[in-house]
DNA sequence: CTGTTAGCGCCTTCAT
DNA sequence: ATGAAGGCGCTAACAG
């Protein structure tokens, strides 16, 4: 191996027989020096493919350029396009992104985010956990003077920025279309109590419902825990066994709709002539099964992007109290599970 | 804001009157230092929330404990589940991972790995874009005394250890599950013909064709090149439109059996029993569709562990020559798109 | 057992 | 226009 021996800032001034101090402003082009020693120096530089020691550099500035984000479960088709968002644009800006996940537990969150700090980011990108009903692990950000960003899955017990797609607005929208569509019992497989685009999307159900005098029923309710496509399938099954078993589903999340759907295929009932199903959060799987899956888009990519800009202005411009809320609109993506019930079958989404 | 300013070294053998080094070497309970020493500054320390200056300590050290991640796309099932068990173990370990995506462009992968080699990780973990056929932005790291591993998308341009899954071995049981289930004209949608992994993989189908006397044609395979469910349609469309058209599919990836299995559903063509389906890296919704696709586990959060693993222990030890393959079997999952063709129709289809 | 010293590579006054 | 010097915070070799 022939391990390259770097060169530094020493070396280029004791070879060119000037100062270091010389050859640093040189590089830089400071206006003080002469064109001659900067073309001179950084002529050499290029030649000994001279590169600033980052580790010095950082050191001396105190500051990394890298970015922490920590995200409740990084295999999941939403986080992983804000991920995506989120690296793209931080590598435009010349910074680095250090990902972590809290496996939506409070204790995998507070040792992620101590880490993240041990390691010096300049900043912090992060969508809570399901359990993070307080953030002092948060606060301690802000303490040592680096910026916080919440996107998504938010709490307000930290004054930060906030980046989160109108929950209300796009349940709203949900529902609505699916009254539109002549669905008149719309049930809702809802999120934990506790977390707030849940109760977000759960007060857009009814209040959908309610501007539209449609019947509703304590019973079309029902409070998913695990968010997966099992408490669909069970829900779904427990729903339609009752009397008075609604006629449309709005669910959290797409992956419940994927039970809801699996239930109904398995049982022959007709989606989308005899149930409606509607999800959240468009995944890719959404216009891959058959039928088409109708969901909610929450702009996963632009969240990211958008999240990431913030934090490296607060970053450039030392900002720890900002508490702007950015609240990115939903989009409503039509696809066969909830077309017409009266209608004949469409032929796509 | 309250910021806390940090407290060094200093400040501690300030206020306790003793020198530097005694504190450092106390924090770090030296064998030199008396009990009572070690007592007194671990007691000022933790009441004082002392932190070491990780830049200093990085800087001192020349490393950052940040591993570099690369892969072709973040946005897929499989890679996040390798990263996700390369951050976990990662973390294990106290290590960060900084994580970029090649959107499988090698310029972006050769810029992704500059940015990564600036910022100075202590190594890379890179799994190849389709383009990428030489190898001179991955020598660089080696020349630079940092290690880097390969897995799933590797090439043999650079030394390094490889952590693979045998794509040979999946294909050939894919496929011979298939003949046992009483197919007998398999197609393949192969992957292109530059990347490895496709071409092991359409090995394995003709071996396991060959090994059991089956009928082969060149008109069954069919060259993806942007693997996804589009070709996967299309492609099966152009198949069972031909004369002589197969009876069951293997395709190279999940994603492409997704769109085999839509074309088929749409023109009513039954699964399993006219046409079996097989993919490849059992992403999470071949068990969420209906009919359940049959596929081949990757194991990727087992090799993300592993890789990783193999990444800190080259660093631990400066082993830069090391060319270890570790090859992960695969694992056949058997669900509804290839149970056997002449028994009666399941539940669904 | 503890202190002194030197230095990692870079930046930045301050002086010339 | 350039140089000298100090220091960021920590570690480690070398003295006592």
């Amino acid at each position: 191996m022939t391990e390259k021996k770097k060169i530094t800032l020493k070396d280029i001034a004791r070879e060119l027989g000037i100062s270091i101090s010389t050859a640093s402003r040189a590089l830089k082009e400071h206006p003080d020096i002469a064109d001659d020693t900067i073309k001179t120096v950084k002529a050499f530089a290029e030649k000994h493919h001279y590169v600033p020691n980052i580790l010095a550099v950082n050191f001396r500035k105190s500051r990394t350029y890298n970015l922490g984000l920590i995200v409740p479960e990084l295999v999941h088709h939403f986080f992983s396009t804000v991920i995506s968002g989120a690296i793209d644009t931080a590598k435009k800006h010349g910074y680095n992104i250090l990902v972590s996940q809290s496996n939506d537990i409070l204790s995998d969150e507070t040792v992620a985010c101590r880490t993240m700090l041990a390691s010096s980011v300049d900043g912090l990108l992060i969508s809570i956990s399901n359990e993070t009903l307080e953030a002092a692990h948060l606060t301690n950000f802000i303490e040592e003077g680096k910026p916080v960003v919440q996107f998504d899955k938010i709490t307000d017990h930290i004054q930060s920025p906030k980046v989160i797609v109108d929950d209300f607005e796009g349940a709203y929208q949900a529902v609505k279309h699916l009254i539109e569509q002549g669905y008149k019992k719309i049930a809702h497989l809802r999120g934990r109590r506790e977390v707030k685009n849940s109760n977000e999307r759960a007060r857009g159900y009814q209040q959908a419902l309610i501007d539209h005098n449609m019947e509703t029923s304590e019973n079309w309710i029902k409070d998913c825990m695990a968010i997966n496509e099992e408490e669909g399938y069970n829900f779904c099954k427990e729903l339609l066994s009752g009397d008075n078993p609604p006629d449309a589903i709005f669910c959290i999340t797409d992956l419940v709709a994927f039970g809801v759907l699996k239930y109904l295929k398995e049982e022959k009932i007709a989606v989308p002539h005899q149930i409606g199903v509607i999800g959240f959060s468009n995944w890719k799987l959404a216009e891959i099964v058959s039928p088409g899956l109708s969901s909610v888009d929450q702009h996963g990519y632009e969240m990211g992007e958008i999240a990431t800009l913030k934090l490296i202005e607060l970053i450039k411009n030392n900002e720890l109290d900002n508490q702007e809320v950015i609240e990115l609109k939903t989009n409503l993506i039509i696809r066969e599970s909830t077309a017409n019930k009266i209608e004949k079958p469409l032929t796509i989404g």
